[in-house]
DNA sequence: TAGATATGTCAATATAACTGACCCAAAAAA
DNA sequence: TTTTTTGGGTCAGTTATATTGACATATCTA
């Protein structure tokens, strides 16, 4: 069991290096687009959790990041100012704010994406169903411990 | 074909959410032992190279790291002020500077893996085989291309 | 010898994060 | 109802990592 192949420390290594890689790569891509809205990989990770969680609160969106609620604010500040976002006080609890792509908001993450979406797109296209699912069920083992 | 689930634009969305994730967790994991000597993820990715391909040039590594030579300089610098890396003339070409591990950047670099194996190494273990093999095959083809 | 290459360095700047100290409003607990 | 806690916002200063641009030096190649 011990001495499987992709146990061993070398192979460890290596994937530890192509997770990086992989990561590096796909956020990268779309870097050109945030530009010309003068946005960073900050205002790209806040618009992408926006936009796959529509209405979750500031506290959501600093759990997901995990950075200080400081950092967040000059990004979420700065996406306010370009209106590519709106916030909205929250219904039951009044002191929640949630957060809302508005029409600019959608229109750039949907360019986001599109420059993201060609890498694993094509990836995955070259791969069978099987490697893709079992690709999804490890990245979950090691994002969940 | 396309209507493959996994090649739907939100489980697209889904999958590049988690590679960040599992990106930021592999490399928040060592920041302890990283701290105790101070040194950051920079430093981290450097060392984690230089351990995987010893003898590799300057050059070579900015290859690897796509950063600039002025970035890389910094790093460079402080770990060799701490004694963790040493640089040689190239035998052949002696432009060249090729870097290698002394005894405390071995050391380093093993007290780093250890805290980001048993991430990984969890989620193999949890894992069968064809799992790992595919889940290898997959990120490639995210890296290249 | 003339250029190209590999590396190193100075200076200024940008981006994204941090710590710490406060503040206010609203909800929950006493 | 008063007090405490929670969610959010902000000011100020700092750190880490990266950038651009300019220039220097040694070495290799044509």
């Amino acid at each position: 069991m011990r001495d499987l192949l992709y146990l061993k420390d070398d192979q460890i290594k290596d994937f530890i290096e192509q997770i990086f890689y992989a990561y590096r790569e796909t956020y990268s891509d779309p870097k050109k687009i945030l530009k010309k809205y003068s946005f960073g990989t900050a205002h790209h990770r806040a618009i992408h959790l926006i936009e796959r969680h529509e209405g979750l609160t500031v506290s959501d969106l600093l759990n997901k990041l995990k950075i200080t609620k400081q950092s967040l604010n000059r990004v979420l500040r700065d996406l306010i100012n370009n209106k590519a976002i709106l916030l909205k006080k929250g219904e039951i609890d009044s002191r929640h704010r949630q957060i809302f792509l508005n029409e600019k908001g959608k229109k750039l993450s949907e360019e986001i994406f599109l420059e993201q979406k060609k890498r694993i797109y094509n990836a995955f296209k070259n791969s069978d169903s099987d490697s893709v699912i079992k690709f999804k069920n490890v990245l979950k083992k090691i994002i969940n411990e």
